[in-house]
DNA sequence: TCACAAAATGAACGAACATTCATTCAATGT
DNA sequence: ACATTGAATGAATGTTCGTTCATTTTGTGA
């Protein structure tokens, strides 16, 4: 189980290194200081391997927001405030991972077993970001703002901000991403965000 | 040349059809019903011709939204809302060439000389995004609105619009789109949009 | 109609690929 | 100390890759 972990951390280097295109077994082999059949002894193929690499990012991105989304004492916009700041933490957003997650993405189309986990967000993901602007929505009266409309436009806003690292990731500034995604929701919600006041 | 632009849709088409790992000499040249030689004696090399795919999408892409931004009789806000209409149009939006876009995307780290074509969004179209809101937040007065703070957050929408298209151009709905960004305008600049006000 | 040049062909090639499996090594129980 | 077993190794294998180039076909000017 060791060695497992190591070719799931040489491939994913791989990927990064080498693009998907260039991520061939010898290279997963010098990354990894292990010998040649070890790919197939632990994932029977390459092939499931990178699967394996799908499954591990996702779940450590489903980790993050989601020990957030559960903890109780939070006001709806400070949890949603925790929940970009937690996008933007280096544990996710950096250069290696995000790398990995749009070389799947690109191929999830051709690749339907890599779907699921590229497009996890898609899921219980906007469900809470629905919930808190729900909740935002009724505190502040906001009648004329729809909460699903405002939640495509956050979720959009999100992805387009991590495309963005993806290109630029030397320049990116999460801080400053953040500032963005607080000036767009001062803008929806007048009365919950200040975007001058973010740590 | 009648052949040269039939290799470059059937290189496409593989992109498309079998993603960048699985676009193989074969397979263009299945797709292309041309011979093996041709890609060799047009373009050199399969990378090259991948290049010239690139090539091509960007300069569609960088086609459509000139044209209309070089319009001269349209105020501000009409013009951004055509671009954004622009942004949306089958031409550029649909679900080949958004994923032979996303292939690029995730190459780009690792392949250099795709870089250009892929990251031209960056460059002149964030210019004139960024003078169109200056020109809307001077007609608007709105005083406290970062004109590149409103910039990095359009922008970083439609790159999420567009990821969202990729992953689900079955159920993507064009003027759904259209009607987020409406509604994060109007969020922004209330006096110059309205987005129920959408053909 | 013929001579010539350019374009197109596809069999053949070496390189690189993922995978296999007989062998070696290390760990554990007796 | 020895036997047993599962993990690890890497040389060997067959396949697929991109590319080459001698040959054929097509187009053009005389």
């Amino acid at each position: 189980m060791q060695n497992r972990q190591q070719l799931i951390q040489a491939a994913a280097d791989a990927i990064h290194k080498y693009g998907i295109r260039g991520t061939t077994s010898a290279r997963i082999q010098e990354l990894s200081g292990l010998s040649r059949g070890m790919v197939n002894l632990h994932f029977g193929s390459k092939e499931k391997l990178l699967l394996a690499v799908a499954e591990e990012l996702s779940a450590r991105y489903a980790g993050q927001w989601k020990s957030i989304a559960d903890s109780p004492e939070l006001g709806p916009a400070d949890k949603l405030i925790s929940i970009l700041k937690a996008d933007f933490d280096p544990l996710v957003l950096n250069a290696r991972d995000v790398a990995i997650w749009f070389s799947f993405r690109a191929e999830a189309l051709s690749n339907p077993d890599i779907f699921p986990f590229i497009d996890s967000r898609d899921k219980s993901f906007r469900a809470v970001i629905l919930e808190l602007l729900q909740q935002i929505i009724s505190e502040g009266g906001y009648k004329d703002v729809d909460a699903k409309l405002a939640t495509d436009a956050l979720i959009a806003l999100l992805e387009g901000l991590w495309t963005d690292f993806h290109l630029h990731s030397d320049i990116f500034k999460p801080q400053e991403a953040l500032k963005i995604c607080l000036f767009v929701l001062q803008s929806m919600f007048p009365r919950h965000f200040d975007f001058k006041s973010i740590s």
